[in-house]
This record gives structure tokens, C-alpha cells and sequence, in this order.
DNA sequence: TTATTATTGAACGTGTTGTTCGGTTATTAT
DNA sequence: ATAATAACCGAACAACACGTTCAATAATAA
């Protein structure tokens, strides 16, 4: 890639997440984000679409760095599915968000969380799915699956909103254990 | 209040509802809802100084009428806050759910759900804190209260959400008894 | 060096917003 | 019934945001 291309795109990237902390997403115009990375009208919309586009790419930048690492080799991320303890997935996680790689804590508790936070959950379904079996309650064989699978993503979501809204005071170790207890474990 | 102001809001309550089941709210314009309601452009700006307002109030009549009854002499309602058996209020607004007052159910399942479920959860957050002895689990002692009360009132409204998004299998008992498993009665 | 590719920025047409204002119609009070 | 009041109409307006075009310029790669 050319290098023009990857300054300008980070640029943009850089201008966009800056803006997404100050205001809502709606909020933001496209001459927002040209002024604020410095570039032309012109290079935007040769690089996204929309706006709606930018902000799709940007989640799926955020989120797939943290859940879809399986191909590559990063250890700390391969553990996370090779793991046998049950709940260290999810500790990962918290603590993935305590160190708060991307600035990601802004995104997440600015006014726009919701974007964010159905992304995060789309992407926490599916490990939630291949981690099913560490949930392996009596309540688990009486509810539907789906319901179920649903139920732990959202309450992990719910926990990291709450966590940040209230300016994680508590350890990841304690999040875990709040996420763990009232989900049933 | 004057018939026609009464008929005009009325009027544009119901495009924009319409409005809503079909496509997204930042894709509904005011000319959308003007057409619609078969109104006057600055009819529709002296009932409401903009989109995000006419939202706000839609909302509230909505929640405001399912909630917030405690006040008017309507016995269904007043029972939310009086009944003392625990499941009885969840259980209630299941029904309320079920019978699709005031096209809720569109609303809620549309692509604007998100927009929906935040006022949902708002009004709920109050009504679990006043319900919150029913849930004196063991749990309820060990975790911060308002980490308990908001994962209670995210439950619900996930529960719910899910429930319409499965075209509503469940019969409004059931996903009670779904509801109160996971919360952990 | 040369060919290619990205960036620039002004300009344009289109569409939406929220306001204004003179004229019309419905409601309410006398 | 009549007058006064209040709501509605709808066209027109300026302001703004969008997404596109194009010719000129600059950076990169071969």
C-alpha cells in the first residue's frame, strides 16, 4: 500500500476518533473530519464511501484486533481460544479494556457507545458460541441456546459499560468475578 | 387543547411511527413526515423544534404509559407497584409486550430498536430499584447494588428484545420463567 | 527518468433544514 | 351571530451538508 494512502487513512481514522470523543456521530460532517486530518474533499471519498462506511471499517478495525486473532500468531491472543481455564477468556477481555489499547475506553463511554457496543457484542456471540461449554449450568439445558448465548454476551457487554460508566475502579480480577457471579458460575 | 392541534399531533405521532417501521431514523426527513401527516411545513416546526424532539416525546408517551401509572386510577397499572408477589410486575410488562399496545412491537424490533431500548432501560433502572427487594439472592449482597440493578434492568430489556426479535414463541409466563432463571430467582 | 497513482481544492447540483410571512380556516368568547 | 383569537397553510428563503467532477500537482514505484 501506498504510503500516501496509509498516512491519509490514519489520518482519517485519527481525525474521526478524536471528533467521535467530542460530539455524536451524527454531530460529525464529513467537512469535520477533512479539516481536522488536513486533507483534501476529494481524498475522503476516494478512500470511504460514507460516513456510514468509515465508521464500519473503524469497528471492525477496533474489534477484529481484539476477538479475531486466531490466524495470527500473537500468543496472548491465541490463548485466549486455546485456553483451558473457563474464565479466562473473559478476564482477557477486561483486561484487554483495562489497558485500553485503540483508545477504545473513549469510544466505548462517549455518547455514541451504542455503535460500538453492538459491535462489540456481534463479535462476543460468536465466542460466547465455542465457549458455551464452560457455562455449563443447570440453567443451561433448560433455556433455549439461543436465549442463553444471548444472555451471557449481553451481560458481558452490560458488565464492561458499567465498568467503564463508573471509571473501573474495580481489578479486572474483580470485574471478571462480578461478570462470573451473576451469570452463574 | 385545541381539536386541531390535537389532530395534528396526532397526526404526525402516527407518520412518524409508520415512518419508523420502515426505514431508519436518520433516513426519515421532516419533508418524510410532512407528506405523511399530510401537514403543513411550519405546522410540524410549531408543535416541535426539531426530529430529535419529536422523538422524545413519542418515547415518553409510549414508556410514560406503561410505566409511570402510579399516579392515575387505572388498576391494571396501579397493581405494577402494589402486588406483592415477585415476578408479578416482570411478568406484566411480558403481557403488555404481548398485546402490542400502541405498536411497540414494530418499534422495538424496527432498525431503530436501539434508540427504543435506551428509554426502555431508563424507565426500567427505577422501577428495579423500587422491586429490589424480590431479588434478595445471595448474590445481591456480595455485588455493588448499582451494578445489580443495572444488570437486572439490562436482563430485562435483552430478554424482551430477544423474545420479539423470535417472533415471540414464547408465551408471555414463559419468558417470565426464562427471565427469572437467568436473573437468578 | 518515466509512468503510475494519490492528493488537491474549487466548483457544482441536489437535497434538507429551520424560518418567515401574508393569507385562510377553525375555535372560543362575548 | 359576531368578533377576537389561535392554529394551519404553503411558498419562498438562506444556510448548510452531501457527494461528484475535473484539471492540476505531487509523491511513489519501476
Amino acid at each position: 500500500m501506498d504510503r500516501r494512502q496509509r498516512k491519509t487513512r490514519e489520518a482519517i481514522f485519527s481525525a474521526f476518533t478524536e471528533l467521535l470523543a467530542e460530539k455524536s456521530f451524527n454531530q460529525i460532517t464529513v467537512s469535520d473530519i477533512i479539516n481536522r486530518a488536513d486533507i483534501g474533499r476529494a481524498t475522503f471519498y476516494a478512500h470511504f464511501e460514507t460516513k456510514d462506511f468509515l465508521l464500519k471499517e473503524l469497528c471492525e478495525e477496533l474489534f477484529c484486533h481484539i476477538f479475531d486473532s486466531s490466524a495470527d500468531s500473537d500468543h496472548e491472543h491465541r490463548h485466549i481460544f486455546n485456553c483451558n481455564a473457563p474464565d479466562s477468556v473473559f478476564k482477557h477481555l477486561f483486561e484487554h479494556l483495562y489497558k485500553n489499547d485503540n483508545q477504545i475506553l473513549e469510544l466505548l463511554s462517549s455518547e455514541n457507545n451504542e455503535l460500538f457496543l453492538r459491535y462489540f457484542k456481534t463479535n462476543l456471540l460468536q465466542l460466547v458460541e465455542s465457549q458455551l461449554e464452560t457455562f455449563s449450568s443447570e440453567k443451561a439445558s433448560i433455556l433455549p441456546q439461543g436465549f442463553y448465548i444471548n444472555h451471557i454476551a449481553s451481560t458481558f457487554v452490560e458488565t464492561a459499560r458499567w465498568w467503564i460508566e463508573n471509571k473501573m475502579e474495580q481489578t479486572p480480577q474483580e470485574i471478571t468475578e462480578y461478570f462470573l457471579a451473576v451469570v452463574g458460575n
